[in-house]
DNA sequence: TTGAAAAGGTAAAACGATTTACGTAAATTT
DNA sequence: AAATTTACGTAAATCGTTTTACCTTTTCAA
């Protein structure tokens, strides 16, 4: 079974493959085709059930419809969650989402950039890792909207929407400082991306700015790529061996980590010691007790990306970068 | 920055378009290009940083590479696992994967495998929805492979990979009944799939083999669609009104919102309210006390159905279809 | 020494759309 | 009545590949 061209609807109407063409570009009126020409081709379209071949479109046109979203781990809730707003948002206007997860791997990044600018996507959303700004640059070079999002490549000059983790992880050791803990650890990881280091920044600050003493024995930088197993290990010798008294996750997954250590060795969560996640996930609400965490604005995010990318597409100058900082909240259980 | 083309290549080295062509494609030997022309134009595509540009390969191929999947909702957790397994193999065998949510809307549905079918998607992956099957059986009629997971469409001939959910369902209430439980409720949907009445049925058989009475007030039919919020309501009037003491949800977003009710209304799972819950998650091993949970192997789905693609785009002749269920497992905690 | 086969390569058609530039007849303006 | 404009439409180039069918020269066997 053939599929249908667009000569085979030009045949089957009498007229040339032009006319066709530019009846289904919505072109006709102001090419002065013929309303009733108009009208046959479209009965013939519809009855034939006749869909463009959008590979051929491409290749004539240079774009695809097509946006390119990049991103850490598709089964992190946080992302999954992103992508399935995005997704949502390109849909209702015509575009399609290809993604793809780079597992923090630089090569997988490239390779997946390349793969995106030979398949013509016509803008990317990026949660980009270090490394990648040369490859980035050479994008925007060629003129295709780039968004990053989750986190900044400081060197990179273009568009950027992430929420305020300084401010919030600044708020969380506050509140901890509030209900008088005095030993507050920091569970992070050792990637090296801006969202990262700022949430270690306001870790800091809010020590710094109620006069407690930063003590780097405190922090726990997880290796990004490593077993969940190790993971766990190291944070059990971290639970056991100081007297801690609250403690922060920079991410979700090592917060949930965490949370099994905790289960694990017994160690109940409450008055005795606080802790609190990044990024929401129904485990924290679930949990007995209630985990707090800091709740990035998922919706909004989605939104300003979806927004900042139609509107470099729709415009044919190049527009200023925005980079556009959400407020994130801290959610008390 | 104009991109490369394949006539930058064979000008730079002073070949014809169809010798590059030919090389790029390990055709070279086979059509007997010399050793020195071989090299010397891989030397300048590597220099030149040349990649063939796919939308003009498909369109004279006739295919892109591309798997399409199509799933329910990518935030669920089971389907971004299974997406992250899936993509995974098939970026290992040089495949890239467009992905979907239908949301449980069948126009969506439609819509989004016409879309793949405008861009000539390889093969399709499919989690269907009644109402589907006409226009899956286009596409089967095109020559394209189609598999079918999670859910089967029995009136379809096509290959299917899925989980043994009337076992699972069936060990779960035995192991309910094997503790002492005497009411035991189901909290489904009324989603028309495979999938969903085999774990209705599953919950019936285990009931009548042991002598109990199926009683249709214990088990609660969620609309699909519907908000959260009212879900938790039915719930809630459920676990009320009856004296229920055990309860087997049959998705995982059904059992979280159930837990959430469980925790709103102060009843405590344990010995005498059990729960046992479908598609394991963080939540469920998190949760005090544990919950129970059908773990399907999605690492064994992901790979089967990859391996069913792989095959059926490999041979040229059609392949019969094959019905492939996996054993799910209950996890007890 | 002749004829076939092998070596080394290329020209041009095809994939299915979009778009530019142009053609002809009728209507309108001058 | 001639000149211009408008209405209605089409031919052909183009996007960047792959692939078929062919061409020329060299090698080698009979």
């Amino acid at each position: 079974m053939k599929s249908l061209s667009i000569k085979d609807i030009a045949v089957a109407a009498g007229v040339s493959i032009t006319t066709v063409s530019f009846i289904i570009n919505g072109k006709a009126r102001d090419k002065s085709i013929s309303e009733a020409v108009i009208k046959k081709v479209e009965k013939i379209i519809a009855e034939k059930g006749y869909k463009p071949n959008q590979i051929a479109r491409s290749l004539r046109t240079g774009n695809s419809n097509i946006i390119g979203l990049i991103i850490e781990d598709i089964s992190n809730s946080f992302f999954s969650r992103i992508a399935r707003l995005i997704e949502d948002k390109a849909y209702k206007k015509g575009y399609k989402i290809i993604y793809s997860s780079t597992e923090n791997s630089l090569e997988k990044a490239k390779d997946l950039i390349n793969m995106f600018k030979s398949r013509k996507v016509d803008a990317y959303i990026i949660s980009p890792i270090k490394g990648l700004e040369e490859d980035i640059q050479h994008l925007i070079a060629d003129n295709k909207p780039v968004i990053l999002f989750d986190r900044n490549l400081p060197d990179l000059d273009t568009n950027y929407v992430g929420a305020d983790h300084f401010k919030a992880t600044y708020q969380s050791v506050e509140s901890f400082i509030k209900q008088g803990k005095k030993k507050i650890s920091l569970v992070t990881t050792d990637i090296d991306v801006q969202q990262i280091t700022e949430r270690l920044a306001g870790y800091e600050k809010a020590l710094a700015d109620h006069g407690m003493v930063y003590n780097e024995n405190l922090v726990l930088k997880v290796h990004f790529n490593q077993e969940e197993k190790e993971t766990m290990a190291q944070m059990e010798k971290l639970f056991h061996s100081k007297e801690i008294d609250a403690v922060l996750f920079a991410t979700n997954y090592l917060a949930i980590s965490g949370l099994k250590v905790l289960k694990k060795m017994g160690k109940q969560v409450g008055n005795d010691f606080g802790v609190i996640a990044y990024d929401d996930h129904e485990v924290f609400e679930l949990h007995t007790p209630g985990i707090s965490a800091v709740q990035q604005p998922l919706e909004e995010i989605a939104e300003t990306v979806i927004q900042l990318i139609l509107s470099q597409l729709s415009s044919k100058s190049k527009l200023d970068n925005q980079h556009i900082i959400l407020p994130a909240k801290l959610i008390q259980r």
